[in-house]
RNA sequence: GGCCCUAUCGUCUAAUGGUUAGGACACCAGGUUUUCAUCCUGGCAAUCAGGGUUCGAUUCCCUGUAGGGUCACCA
């Protein structure tokens, strides 16, 4: 029996920052969607190597947000019973539960003398870097501690000096490796630091970490952000001196800030809670997130998560970076949120669920306050705002009740008939076909035009200019409370 | 500044060694409608520049230019 030839294992490892960022998002789909096209497996690991900048319950808010966007990890970390764990074997998924781990690994280096303690305070660093750019050099360790006797290095150690230890890198060799989508790269290793592989705290960094975790892992294909591909070549030489499968890197162009610059958080938001707050619909947000930096081939442009998996491929994936146009966002969204109003099932109910978080005094008209709204909004959010006259009685001048081609005369005396009309409707004509039936007759009987009829009653129940339709208005609205803004439209007259 | 990456409408993108360079968003105009939105029709708009290679280059190569990323005991 031949192995199963692809055994692809992705993972998204965030640091807990305390929010998912968007571009985040777009790199666990890639990573979510490779594994699922392969049957792959799909991991979420933690790195919170990073002992300065713990935040407290960055780890839930990460599944959870992730669970939101349907991306649920097949392994690491994941939510049960409202509570985080781990599920399966190659763990643990949080760096910092692994300490004693990767130290072992950094002595082994040093043992091996690929690596070296380096007792350089901050300090000095600081003062050499300092040096060195006024002197017009490029920043970087200058090897002051690389040569210290392993016999003197652990004597100070014994005393208590604290120290890291760095990756010693060799001089005048050449790093290769080849990328997914950027191709072959090369960098000469003079342009290399010797860069720390453990802090003096005993935390590693990310380089070591990552390293380690994803060869322990069993990762196939180190899916990332672009900004880690000038120091991917230090993961290759760590790959190397530890003998470990290098797995396929794939390097992913950014998103960008309208300036070009890399998408921030102080040019919009960047948490994918926000937009989901501000009433985007994950699917929306998830499909707009797939489509930059990657094509289907085809001019398809809404796509399910499962469409997804299904058109992904990691050819189509471009190089260059994508400005994040909430524009195209927003149409997107609309394209979801009219989607699904056409429907009946699960989704919808979730939207109208949804909707009724931007109507907190009036939750229950959720549903028919979406049937009034939903083609006319690009986000659910806008729902407040826009339903705003249908809870208090509209303020307006007068003459706004006159249609532009209409007059007073004709306005009043279409407003007076509709209300004589609608007064005596009985409930069963109080309905979308009946009322709008209502309104025809009176245009025709009585040599009005729709203008004079439909104009002064949308307005006398809205006080808008722009609004849904009157007969729309007055189903929403009922009898009773239609007939009182009408008489108060008619009182102005 | 060193290193690395990138370059098609304003934006996201498709395509090709020979095309009227296609689509979507946005924008504009028209139609439908009582208004708005939806919907329909149409329009505007791009191969960064200069050299090669070639019968022919937007596509391949080089240089330039522009933009970006990165140069931490952060990830």
């Amino acid at each position: 029996m031949p192995k199963p030839k692809n055994n692809i294992r992705t993972r998204f490892a965030p640091s807990p920052t305390g929010y998912l960022h968007i571009g985040g998002l777009r790199t666990a789909l890639y990573s979510y969607l490779l594994a699922k096209k392969n049957k792959g497996v799909f991991i979420l690991r933690l790195e919170d190597t990073d002992q300065e900048r713990l935040v407290p319950g960055a780890a839930e808010k990460l599944v959870e947000a992730l669970n939101n966007f349907g991306l649920t990890p097949d392994e690491g970390l994941v939510m049960s019973n409202d509570k985080i764990s781990s599920r399966g074997k190659y763990g643990p998924y949080i760096q910092s539960e692994k300490i004693a781990y990767y130290q072992k690994i950094a002595q082994q280096l040093v043992t091996e003398n690929k690596a070296y303690y380096c007792f350089c305070s901050a300090t000095r660093i600081g003062e050499l870097r300092s040096k060195q750019r006024a002197d017009k050099q490029i920043p970087k360790y200058d090897g002051f501690c690389r040569n210290i006797e392993p016999s003197e290095a652990s004597k100070r150690l014994k005393m208590g000096h604290k120290a890291v230890i760095r990756y010693k890198a060799l001089p005048d060799t050449k790093v290769t490796f080849e990328d997914k989508i950027y191709g072959q790269i090369t960098v000469k290793s003079d342009d290399l630091d010797d860069f720390v592989i453990l802090k003096s705290d005993g935390f590693p960094t990310y380089h070591l970490a990552n390293v380690i975790d994803d060869h322990d892992m069993k990762i196939t294909q180190v899916i990332r952000g672009e900004e880690w591909l000038p120091s991917t070549p230090k993961h290759v030489l760590l790959y190397q001196a530890l003998n470990y499968q290098m797995p396929e890197f794939v390097h992913l162009p950014l998103l960008l800030n309208p300036d070009r610059s890399k998408l921030s958080k102080r040019q919009g938001d960047v948490a994918a809670e926000d937009f989901l707050t501000k009433g985007y619909l994950p699917q929306a947000l998830l499909n707009y997130v797939a489509l930059l930096g990657w094509n289907p081939g085809t001019e398809q442009e809404i796509f399910s998560l499962s469409e997804l998996i299904e058109s992904f491929s990691l050819e189509k994936i471009n190089k260059s970076g994508a400005i994040f146009d909430y524009q195209k966002l927003d149409w997107f969204n609309a394209e979801y949120i009219r989607k699904i109003l056409t429907g009946q099932g699960k989704e919808y109910k979730n939207l109208v669920a949804l909707s009724a978080t931007y109507l907190p005094q009036n939750k229950d008209k959720a549903e028919a306050v979406l049937k009034l709204f939903g083609s006319r909004i690009n986000k659910l959010s806008e729902l407040t705002e826009l339903s705003k006259f249908l809870w208090q009685l509209p303020k307006y001048e007068a003459s706004k009740l006159i249609f532009k081609k209409s007059t007073a005369q004709n306005t009043k005396l279409g407003l007076q008939l509709a209300y004589d009309a609608l007064n005596s409707a009985s409930a069963k004509q109080w309905k979308n076909e009946g009322l709008n039936k209502l309104l025809q007759d009176i245009v025709a009987k009585n040599n009005l035009t729709s203008g004079d009829v439909f104009w002064p009653i949308r307005f006398a129940l809205s006080g808008l200019d722009k609004s849904p339709s009157p007969v729309e208005l007055l189903e929403f609205l009922g009898k009773e409370e239609s007939l009182k803004r009408i008489s108060l439209g008619i009182g102005k007259m």
